[in-house]
RNA sequence: GGUCUCGUAGCUCAAUGGAUAGAGCAACUGCCUUCUAAGCAGUAGGUUGCUGGUUCGAGUCCAGCCGGGAUCACCA
């Protein structure tokens, strides 16, 4: 399939030069740096030209001077330059920019060229189901829909799945806990979501551990022995090995149990507003890498103990021996992940490769697991991807669950939100506004704001939370960007109502700097999107919205737009304004933020 | 200890090897009789942890050191 696309400015810009500096000196360098012009001085684009100077022999300033005199002499799209050491300061001429504009305005894709028949998959939350999802499950979630969301951009058919870790021996302590002090409470009878309910029935276990530990520590018992001798933790192995002898029983209770825990945590997801298309669950697949790792014993690319337990051998690669299989053949977590890598190509053959967002503290496992997969042979497993994140610290330090300072996602989203209400209605600018309107946007604000919170900071980077400075909806946020497409949307009715409408067509003799400057960065915008895909990154989109809006705002407080007497002038401030609009709602919808039409 | 990773304004974060390192918050000054002030303009705030090296050019690359963090389970 082919595409008729029109040549981009920015590539056509590239190609002047390149044809300027071939015209001057014979040749051209293949990676000219082209680079926005920093605000300080006049252009939009700037050309690099130390690099040149081994081709035009000659001083960096007087290369630039005479590509600059060169491109002004045959560039349509150049009008002017500035030469500043060597760096060569383009202008692009005012009614290229309207073209840019209009181009824009036309194209659904915001000037983005989408790739066609590609699939990837994208994993994403894959918690525990033991206890609620936390702060750190909010980044993760929101980290992965996004990346999923840009691919998706870009013409990908994204696969959105999660891997449920549904049994082991967390969970287990929860049943055992709920068996022994529960007297058959349920959601319901106690009115605690689900998920809650369980992570309270794990608290309540990890409490009494503690308590029998000391117990048997004081009684001269070694600590190791401890932890293995306390009653209450015979009784979750033991629960452990019932539920893998399929006893009928524990069955039971282990599906009840999961079954809370499922229905707390959709309804965490239906507002974190995040989806999945397909579920794996650990209980399903645990047992599926196992037949492959057999083969690979085979075939002589994992290697049998005496003892039974089966190794890969990863020190030619600079890393370790790691099993595969325990001594009494059982999988361990990355048999698991083998099986289940394994089931979702199967599942989905077309997808060329798949992302895991998953901590960074796993980054060792991910590295084994890519390697390993390698050498069974899978093509595809140079195209699996650890989005790899760090963690979300608090002031107090790292979240910890024993020592209960974990931020509950559902606690957060309440208090987020319920922050974007109080200042919503003392702003006074809803009043009008029904009660369920009102809830609606804040919702919206509050969630904005935590999930911009969360994704303008670089993924790989570990990052603070303060509870404080998160619930500002000020500045750098969410509800900045929010409030300024909210504001254009009312620009535009308001400008509806007294028969205005914004130009299809924009044509003008000549821009005003803070209109030129917006055009200019709307023109950024794919190449933002397909640096952020390149990078998995939803932080570019993050960071490029909050530029944008920006920019608008410094727009609307310089000119008037309304009030413009210049009819031509006006319908194209607003054409301007609608654009800057879409551009927001889409970037925004990339980082799974909606946008408000007042606010 | 081995490996990986981070260290930028008081705080939270930006900066494809390029220009005088930028934003927001906090502090201080202005701007609502005119399109939404959740906004705009301005002041102040820096030896980019330290020392070398590579380069025309280093916050960015390399080496060493100092200081955080992660990881190195027949856990997940």
């Amino acid at each position: 399939m082919t595409f008729n696309i029109p040549m981009n400015l920015d590539q056509q810009l590239r190609q002047e030069i390149t044809q300027a500096i071939t015209a001057l000196f014979g040749s051209s360098p293949d990676n000219l740096q082209i680079q926005p012009t920093n605000p300080e001085f006049e252009g939009s684009h700037t050309l690099v030209c130390f690099p040149v100077t081994k081709i035009s022999r000659k001083g960096p300033e007087e290369t630039a001077r005479l590509i600059g005199e060169k491109l002004v002499a045959a560039s349509a799209l150049v009008s002017h330059f500035n030469v500043v050491k060597g760096f060569l300061n383009l202008s692009v001429a005012d009614a290229a920019w309207l073209q840019v504009l209009n181009d824009l305005r036309k194209d659904a894709h915001f000037g983005i060229q989408p790739v066609t028949g590609r699939e990837i998959m994208v994993e994403y939350s894959s918690p525990n189901t033991n206890k609620p999802l936390h702060l750190g499950h909010l980044r993760n979630n929101f980290l992965g829909y996004s990346v999923a969301e840009i691919m998706k951009a870009l013409g990908y058919t994204t696969h959105k799945v999660q891997i449920i870790n549904d049994r082991g021996i967390h969970i287990c302590k929860s049943m055992t806990a709920w068996k022994l002090f529960g007297n058959g409470e349920t959601p319901e009878s106690a009115g605690i979501k689900g998920d809650h309910l369980v992570g309270k029935y794990y608290v309540e276990f990890d409490k009494n551990y503690k308590a029998q530990m000391r117990d048997l520590v004081a009684g001269g018992m070694s600590e190791a022995d401890a932890e293995k001798q306390a009653p209450i933790m015979q009784q979750a192995i033991d629960m452990l090995r019932k539920w893998e002898a399929k006893d009928a029983e524990t069955v039971q209770l282990w599906k009840m149990m999961n079954g809370w825990v499922y229905s707390g945590f959709n309804a965490t997801y239906q507002r974190m507003g995040v989806d999945f298309e397909k579920l794996y669950y650990e209980s399903e697949t645990y047992l599926l890498g196992k037949d492959e790792v057999l083969k690979g014993v085979e075939s002589g690319v994992f290697f049998r103990k005496d003892d039974g337990s089966v190794w890969v051998d990863l020190t030619a690669d600079g890393l370790d021996q790691k099993v595969l299989l325990r001594s009494d053949g059982t999988s361990v977590y990355m048999t698991q992940d083998i099986g289940t890598a394994m089931l979702r190509f199967r599942d989905f053959p077309k997808i060329e490769g798949q992302v895991y967002t998953v901590g960074n503290e796993q980054e060792y496992h991910f590295k084994v697991l890519f390697l390993i997969l390698g050498k069974l042979g899978y093509e595809w497993a140079r195209k699996c991807y650890h989005l790899s994140y760090g963690m979300v610290d608090l002031p107090t330090g790292k979240m910890k669950s024993r020592e209960g300072t974990v931020v509950d996602a559902d606690d957060l989203m309440a208090e987020m939100v319920a922050e974007a209400k109080k200042q919503a209605m003392e702003l006074g600018k809803i009043d009008d506004m029904s009660a369920a309107e009102v809830d609606q946007l804040a919702e919206m604000i509050g969630l904005g704001a935590l999930k911009y919170f969360l994704l303008k900071v670089d993924p790989k980077k570990r990052m603070m939370f303060d509870p404080n400075e998160s619930i500002s909806l000020q500045g750098h946020t969410g509800p900045f960007i929010q409030y300024t497409h909210a504001r254009i949307r009312a620009l535009l009715r308001k400008a509806a109502e007294r028969g205005l409408a914004p130009a299809t067509q924009a044509a003008l003799p000549a821009l005003e700097k803070s209109e030129r400057e917006v055009i200019v960065r709307l023109n950024q915008y794919a190449a933002r999107v397909q640096e952020a895909a390149r990078d998995y990154s939803p932080a570019v989109i993050a960071n490029y919205a909050y530029e944008l809006a920006k920019d608008y705002n410094q727009f609307y407080q310089t000119v008037s737009i309304l009030s413009e007497a210049d009819a031509t002038k006006l319908s194209f401030r607003l054409m301007l304004s609608a654009t800057v609009a879409d551009v927001i709602r889409h970037s925004m919808s990339l980082l799974g933020i909606q946008v408000p039409e007042r606010m």
